[in-house]
DNA sequence: ACGCTCCATGTGACCGTTCACATCGCGAGA
DNA sequence: TCTCGCGATGTGAACGGTCACATGGAGCGT
């Protein structure tokens, strides 16, 4: 919702340092480094670097003068200086595709909160399609800068192998439940999450519940579409197969509209809210309305979920504590800090008005 | 639509290097550096960079034999180093606010690509709230990485007092038009965009019109309110003070609901969907129909707008094509290149089922 | 009073590039 | 044939931090 036009305004690109008394004035354009400040504060630039780092034998004193001086020249740290001579960029790379997206998006936002809270740095490479070409490209891109640590929100099954091709190797981490590798698994359980939304289905009377799940190569859409599956056989109801879809409302009313000329269904259960909307919508052009021929669940509940009409019954999961899990759990394995953050977050059904007693 | 649980694997972090023929290994775990390179070639460090840099005079043998010892070694040039000799990072700072939305979301990921095809890096910095804490936050973080340009996405107003604060000089640009300073301006005509919907909500007959405003320190919602107050002008419509939301469903929906306990209009003209779809929601929980009872324009098209219900006439940006003529106007001025896109961006109307005639 | 430890600080090298400048041929013009 | 110019390449010094190590006192046990 934002948008047009541009300013530009241009302005000199070093920075103007007014010092009162005249000391040494700092070299020509260059921001000033840790040695103009030693030499104003008349120590070596090691005891700078020092104040920097807090290290811990430094004289209160001395500290402070060195600190005054900084503030005075406006000293800011020269980051490429630092990840040049220690090999660590202190940055987390994020591949992501379908950013646009509410649950991504936040999950980004999330990541670059905790990740500038903890004192790194994020660099985003989305992906427009998910080939293997667009895929390596975006892994290149966050190689090429040196990233100390992979989020992964897009379709892991081929980024993975994509990963081992290029011989990436650094620690990575998804946004979603395998249930493999229980050890480094921190899990907004998709499976529940999905197990809740179907049994709630079940529960208010529904016999045949389509499943729209998203693009098998995210894991997290495999994860709901097992969940699904799994609820659908703990209670013993007749399974028809799933109709792989690709997150967006178009799919979803393209879908709901092709169903619907059979109609042998009651339910669906959307993978996400988009294509919950997009259903909707074509059970409404069918003449239909929901929830009196059709129920309907979504997952992920985002924030325009609740003004649908009628406002959708959906799962709602916490993108922003997820984004969070993740850092901690990167940082856990970059800093040998101990995540905190293994537990599982459990989903929550949000019950609203697109569910009702089956039609028939 | 992203999530759950979260898969880790650790790796080792330096770069194993077979060299088929026993030539000097490079260093322990660090990465082949220029001058591994060079040796392994038998030429000079200089003229590895040479060939880094497309140095015109240089055999094209010699330049071919770098460049098979490069694939070799599996080299990868050192952005650190690379940043502290020229002292340009290479990186353009996005300053955004509400990026989970779909406008901004979208404009920030064309603006990742388009810099990514210039061969800029893009660092990222959300603002949760918009105070000027957080925006000085933000820009602390971006001025850290030292960017070389800034794209704001946020309340423009603040973030430039801010920046004259924290004396940040690189160039900006901002994603909207302000009418001033046409020079610099790269315009989707926001103020153009709300007359084309103010003038058809006019031409369908309706006479009382509100205006749910966007925050008014955001310059986009102030372009498209000024272009909702310049229509009814120029139409003669008298106008009614335009409500300032906060881009949120969740606002529509309350200040419909408010409005509707007076109804003394026929239509509403949102500044984007989200909000359109909250006052639709609250239309209908009042027991009154879109369009029959409320005409609704929204702004932005978003890809859900056309399966709301009804499905919502709008005001359609290419925020992707806005994204791409940012980051070409900022490189215009980093690397003296004449950039092409000052032109205007054409907003659409498009037109669905949310507007009638008059109730009344 | 001696020596040892530890605190506070300084010195110089090094990280991987680019930059400014030097060098070496070789062909062309006088 | 001598020199000048230029194309192709090499040499060494930055850039702004951190690291490993050195140094000079103060405090303290004996």
């Amino acid at each position: 919702m934002v948008s047009p036009a541009c300013v530009t305004v241009n302005m000199p690109r070093s920075i103007e340092v007014t010092v009162p008394e005249p000391s040494q004035e700092p070299p020509k354009g260059r921001a000033p480094s840790i040695r103009d400040v030693a030499r104003v504060a008349g120590v070596s630039h090691q005891t700078v670097s020092r104040v920097l780092n807090h290290h811990p034998s430094i004289r209160p004193e001395t500290k402070q003068r060195v600190l005054d001086v900084m503030a005075e020249l406006q000293y800011t740290p020269n980051r490429a200086a630092r990840a040049l001579v220690t090999s660590r960029s202190r940055t987390i790379g994020i591949l992501s595709a379908s950013s646009t997206h509410y649950g991504p998006a936040s999950s980004i936002a999330a990541i670059e909160a905790a990740a500038r809270a903890a004192g790194y740095w994020v660099s985003t490479a989305n992906i427009e399609s998910s080939d293997a070409v667009s895929i390596a490209d975006g892994l290149a891109y966050l190689r090429a800068q040196g990233i100390e640590g992979l989020v992964v929100i897009a379709p892991q099954v081929r980024v993975f192998d994509t990963l081992a091709q290029l011989s990436i190797d650094v620690p990575y981490v998804t946004l979603q439940s395998t249930g493999r590798d229980p050890e480094h698994t921190l899990s907004v359980d998709q499976i529940a999450g999905a197990r809740m939304a179907t049994r709630h289905l079940i529960e208010r009377g529904h016999r045949s519940i389509y499943h729209l799940a998203g693009p098998q190569d995210w894991i997290e859409a495999e994860a709901r579409m097992r969940g699904f599956l799994d609820e659908m056989g703990a209670q013993d109801v007749p399974t028809t197969a799933p109709i792989l879809g690709d997150w967006t409302a178009d799919f979803g009313f393209h879908a709901g509209r092709e169903l619907l000329t059979v109609r042998d269904f009651t339910a669906i259960f959307a993978s996400n809210d988009q294509m919950a909307l997009g259903v909707m919508h074509a059970v409404r052009d069918a003449g239909l309305e929901v929830p009196r021929d059709v129920s309907i669940v979504g997952f992920d509940d985002i924030p325009e979920a609740a003004h649908f009409w009628p406002p959708l019954t959906t799962v709602r999961q916490d993108f922003a504590e997820l984004g969070r899990r993740c850092v901690a759990l990167l940082l856990g394995d970059l800093d040998d800090a101990a995540p905190e953050y293994r537990g599982t977050i459990v989903p929550e059904l949000i019950v609203r008005d697109s569910v009702g007693a089956p039609a028939f």
